[in-house]
DNA sequence: CGTTTGCTTGACAGCATTCAACGTTGGTGG
DNA sequence: CCACCAACGTTGAATGCTGTCAAGCAAACG
């Protein structure tokens, strides 16, 4: 039903304990239910918001997967992160007032917006929340950071093993197969996130099937060995 | 007067324009001067805090010159960002209540503590303080975005031309001439930053001398053609 | 004044990019 | 249903940027 699917109530969302209400008290949870306005869907390659945009809410995946991605003046861009359910989008609003970066779905996705002005308030009533907002912030930060050592000091093949752990990691906390996943973008898409070209990335996951580590069908992929792709992070120098 | 030197106020500090304080009223102002605790002096070289170490308080640089760096498991490590006076060191912490970097003073150095529990506490009565708080962190990211982009993206000359225009504006910001600075950071530090070795910076600072874009005397730089420096920021792919 | 640390420069090697061709997949319309 | 097309992916060969290794120099420090 249209309606019930617009419904939107975190203590009823079987995201929140992934999403920005994790550690929060029965109590707590059903007085920020109000704290998430509309849910809104979007279709695959559709933009959430872009750089430049105002600036008034935050997004939380609920379905799908979203890219982030800056841009530079004289068009180069680079895909700053990949989003699932329970992550949230728009953190880089906050700054200015006005979005630093597109979000675009990946595939058919929702989001729940939670409108800036009300999560600033509510997070003075109830100090939990508080707390949350501000640790996934600075976990963003600390995602961030890891991002950097990846770009500024691993290999190829150490940034497509990194990155396929996170992803696996990650969907696992979701209740999915950790040594089977589809990916939802492409191989520029990965790539640019990476700081490789789509040859480079193409290439990768040739090696990684050849040596046995995974087996690659296009966009499925199949974790064979994980201890070999891990041993692939600590390798030689960049 | 020693006394007078570990005194601390942010409505009397000089720095309040630039440090966590922006945009508070005065009466807001007054209300957070019991906010910092204690002032810490650093000598070259010593350790702020360490990876791993229990999170309590973020610090305000109030003189002098920071890196923050994280590890990998092998030894490897990275260079996450340069701190100068009126910049807030920690924030990585707050995610799991453990410093996830190193900071590192590079000259002598002092900074403000700011217990986090306090701050906390503070940024319920004093909304703006809660706002401008949000605002430091969400920048954060933004900055860390655009280190992505340069790490992903862009040739040696460019990320070393990307990485001295940022740090003239930031003097700049601060009183500083805009066009002589000297650098804090040995060249190996700004290769890790840029994810380059330190005979290519060495090599970039040669060549930007040759090309008349720079005067180079070991730490000291004089920039000699800002608009050239920035052209090459829209160069060729990488 | 000697030692250590940091910086510069050259020669060479290696990894990722570039350029190009071809293969595959999925959607669209005849 | 099939043909066609566009987007995506794979692979090969050659180029080039940055890393590696090595030597020498300059500056800082005790």
């Amino acid at each position: 039903m249209k309606f019930e699917a617009m419904k939107v109530a975190c203590s009823n969302c079987n995201l929140r304990e992934l999403c920005l209400p994790v550690g929060l008290s029965e109590g707590d949870m059903q007085r920020i239910d109000q704290l998430v306005g509309t849910r809104r869907a979007l279709k695959r390659a559709e933009v959430l918001f872009r750089a430049g945009d105002r600036f008034e809410a935050l997004f939380a995946v609920r379905t799908g997967f979203f890219k982030t991605r800056v841009s530079a003046e004289d068009g180069r861009d680079q895909v700053t992160g990949f989003q699932m359910a329970g992550e949230l989008l728009g953190l880089d609003g906050i700054s200015t007032d006005r979005h630093s970066c597109d979000a675009v779905a990946l595939e058919d996705s929702q989001v729940c917006q939670i409108p800036y002005a009300r999560l600033e308030d509510f997070s003075h009533q109830v100090p939990e929340l508080q707390r949350q907002f501000h640790k996934v912030m600075s976990r963003e930060i600390v995602r961030d950071h890891g991002v950097m050592l990846l770009l500024g000091s691993m290999r190829a093949e150490a940034r497509l093993a990194a990155f396929l752990l996170n992803l696996t990691q990650r969907l696992q906390a979701r209740g999915f197969s950790g040594t089977s996943l589809v990916l939802r973008m492409t191989r520029e898409e990965i790539g640019s996130y990476l700081g490789l070209k789509l040859e480079t990335v193409s290439r990768a996951f040739s090696r990684f099937q050849d040596d046995g580590l995974l087996e690659v069908k296009q966009r499925d992929i199949r974790v064979l060995d994980e201890g070999g792709l891990r041993s692939l992070l600590n390798e030689a120098p960049c």
